[in-house]
DNA sequence: TGTACATCAGTGAACGCGCGTTCACTGATGTAC
DNA sequence: TGTACATCAGTGAACGCGCGTTCACTGATGTAC
């Protein structure tokens, strides 16, 4: 509908700032419409106030730069839980818990960012990677690398509640994956049902599912 | 692409036979492709041998068509649900279970069908549907109303395993609540992560999450 | 029993739109001589 | 110190496509007289 004002043009040596501003750009658009589906090429380069054709320097195509959004949501995502977990204190399960929140927190007050990071095409995007032509100085993730730092931060949360002794898991890896898979549900089903479903209180809800899929022991100290 | 063999014309009085074939055509759609963006008017024509114009005799607009296999999408899971729990005995906690292993099979065997279920606009589809003028014939369910049968008879599972003193559960919504949105986070997951992430075994996952969630009591009988 | 007519269940052509992508180009700026 | 040139960072116009939607229509079939 309204474009923005027409960009100036990078400095010579900077052309490599659009391709974080198209990034930018996109992620903006997600968050306006709710959907990774206003990611065209045409909305992008009208969103920051540029030519259609200016972002083919920068990204091959469409799925270039959702991948490239997707890949910044899961770094900011990995920084959100991180700080929560360090200005929770010392206490294991209280770390936990936090980051247990934070994820919650993030994906129930950014639903659309939350929900390109898990609508991206299963096979498609992430598995074939074939070593498609990619114009020098952008390079994506690796694959698989994506969003395994933030179940990275979860595993040790849990790992350090064991050394604790507060938590009396035998299978963290097992354990952990409970664990998201609880947080990821509150997340899409909290998002998905809105209003409409009584939904019970939020922290105590969460607080619950962790401690108990994280197996913390009642006694603890 | 290819396009049905021209479809044979209803008889006077039959016109409603083809708002069935829309929906199943839309389903058969989203399975080939895994989404509902394929979900076109033109397409659902193209895939049962119509005229696209055809369609607006039974549904106002795309959107209609998308609710309206939804609303298919979780009869057929609500059904397959309760034919699990019928066939799994007279034990209330198999058949707690029995249900809720077959919610994840049919999510992770239908990964397209289910995402649908979750993916419609959470405020525009469902919260207000104004009285938009429906075509004579074609009348969707009452808003609401979708889902919540499958979410009742888990709620009805855990109540007997209550009534049994087989759950510790002291508020059967709230766990309720719990086991869903592990079911539904496994799903999710499954579906959005493949492979490239060690699940682990899924029936002794789901089982697991099952019996700790509905607060299964150890020594029963 | 015959026939005019209303209704039903659709069709075919056309419109304007936004899209991805291509092509040839422009104009500023740094660099070699 | 001046100037030709290469390079960089983009632009503007155009293409063909599939889309939702509209419009006037068609042809079979039941029904009233």
């Amino acid at each position: 509908m309204d474009t923005a004002p027409r960009r100036q043009r990078n400095a010579r040596g900077q052309g490599a700032r659009l391709t974080g501003d198209i990034v930018s750009g996109a992620v903006a658009l997600i968050d306006r419409t709710g959907s990774d589906e206003a990611v065209t090429l045409r909305a992008v380069a009208r969103e920051i106030g540029i030519a259609a054709p200016s972002i083919y320097a920068h990204f091959p195509d469409r799925e270039a730069i959702v991948r490239a959004v997707v890949a910044r949501i899961f770094d900011e995502l990995t920084v959100v839980i991180a700080a929560a977990i360090d200005r929770a204190g010392d206490d294991p399960v209280g770390r936990l818990i936090a980051g247990c929140e934070a994820y919650v927190e993030f994906g129930v007050d950014h639903p659309a960012r939350y929900g390109v990071l898990f609508s991206v095409r299963p096979t498609v995007a992430q598995d074939d990677e074939p070593a498609s032509p990619v114009p020098p100085g952008h390079h994506g993730p690796p694959p698989g690398a994506v969003g395994t730092q933030a179940f990275a931060l979860l595993v040790s949360a849990i790992e350090a509640c064991v050394a604790a002794g507060a938590s009396a898991s035998r299978d963290v890896a097992a354990d952990a994956t409970a664990v998201w898979v609880a947080l990821h549900g509150t997340v899409s089903l909290r998002t998905s049902l809105s209003r409409r479903f009584p939904w019970p209180d939020q922290a105590g809800f969460v607080r619950g599912l962790v401690l108990t899929l994280a197996k913390i022991t009642p006694a603890r100290g």
